[in-house]
RNA sequence: GGGCAGGUAGCUCAGUUGGUACGAGCGUCCGCCUGAAAAGCGGAAGGUCGGCGGUUCGACCCCGCCCCUGCCCA
């Protein structure tokens, strides 16, 4: 095997999954978990600590400051770079992450368009200007076939689909491709809805005894809640919610619950998609 | 014991001057996803409108009694 991908819900159990597999296979794990990509950010992401990684060596930990918007291109570069340095090695790279679009970029290897900021800048200017029906309709005109996969309520696509149109000419809104790679296998971990969402509320409860909140109160002195990307993180954005006052710590508690087990959905119907996967239960422990 | 407010979807609440519940948000379920994705978005399922009786052609909306909740007065 040259690569492998372990995926699966949130809390389902990966990280501890991947080390184990590492161990075994002489492999080096590459995060594609797009918030264990902040510094700082441990607690809340349950980013494993040096000791749980027994040594294995882990890639794209910690690399961007919780001010730095994340960028999917960026992301994909680095990665690639990591996962070539550790064949190049001889060593078995394992992408190991929840964040579907993050992982895809990797295996897949898709070409991304990057991002314009000042265009960006502008679109989003447009969009709250106009509205997204107005912005659908210039779409329609740019690229017809992409206002057709894109919903018209849904803003935040079609400035990204007018960005590209504007970058590359046409944003061809086609279904990912799932090329049968076989030096690939990806490992889906599952569990049944009952105990994935009983590993979620333990999660959190394990978050805020370790000082999450501190941990939230820490970042925000350096920035989070100017971070576009980081301040919206699970947990994160219900902590700095009620560091502001909005509602109570135990209303934050739960309500990061709640967004985690809906996120935990989110991903299994995303990955549910990807016939490749090689769906396993999740080891004991 | 008396007064007031209220009992409508799993939760918080709208609403109908009596004519098939127009519901909303949240939750739940299902799904989308070309990249700011732990984000963004779409769809669906859920209601004997507290109970019983009465008035009426017809009541969730009117009347009576009862039950429950909260507040106030004794």
């Amino acid at each position: 095997m040259s690569v492998v991908a372990v995926v699966g819900a949130t809390a389902v159990g990966k990280s501890e999954y991947a080390v184990n597999l590492a161990l075994e296979v002489d492999g080096e794990v590459v995060n594609a978990d797009s918030m264990q990509l902040y510094r700082g950010m441990d607690i809340g992401t349950a980013k494993l600590t040096e000791a749980e990684r027994r040594g294995v060596p882990h890639h794209l930990l910690d690399i961007w400051p919780v001010t730095r918007t994340a960028t999917l291109a960026e992301y994909q570069q680095r990665a690639l770079a990591a996962v070539d340095d550790v064949l190049g090695r001889g060593k078995v790279p394992i992408v190991v992450g929840g964040s579907g679009m993050y992982v895809h970029s990797v295996i897949d290897r898709w070409d991304i368009p990057g991002t314009d900021p000042d265009l960006r800048a502008e679109l989003e200017h447009e969009l709250a200007t106009l509205g997204p029906e107005a912005m659908h309709q210039r779409l329609a005109k740019a690229d017809p076939a992409a206002a057709i996969a894109i919903l018209p309520t849904n803003g935040r696509r079609i400035v990204r689909a007018l960005e590209v149109v504007a970058m590359r000419g046409s944003f061809s809104a086609q279904l990912p491709s799932f090329d049968p790679n076989p030096d690939l296998r990806i490992i889906g971990l599952r569990a049944s809805r009952d105990e994935l969402d009983a590993r979620i509320e333990q999660r959190v409860d394990r978050m805020w005894e370790r000082g999450f909140v501190d941990e939230v109160r820490r970042l925000e002195a350096e920035g989070l809640r100017q971070g576009l990307t980081a301040s919206r993180a699970l947990g994160y954005a219900q902590v700095l919610a009620y560091l502001a006052g909005e509602c109570t710590e135990e209303q934050a508690r739960e309500d990061t619950i709640r967004a985690t087990r809906r996120f935990a959905r989110r991903q299994e119907s995303w990955f549910n998609r990807d016939p490749r996967i090689e769906w396993t239960g999740t080891p004991l422990g």
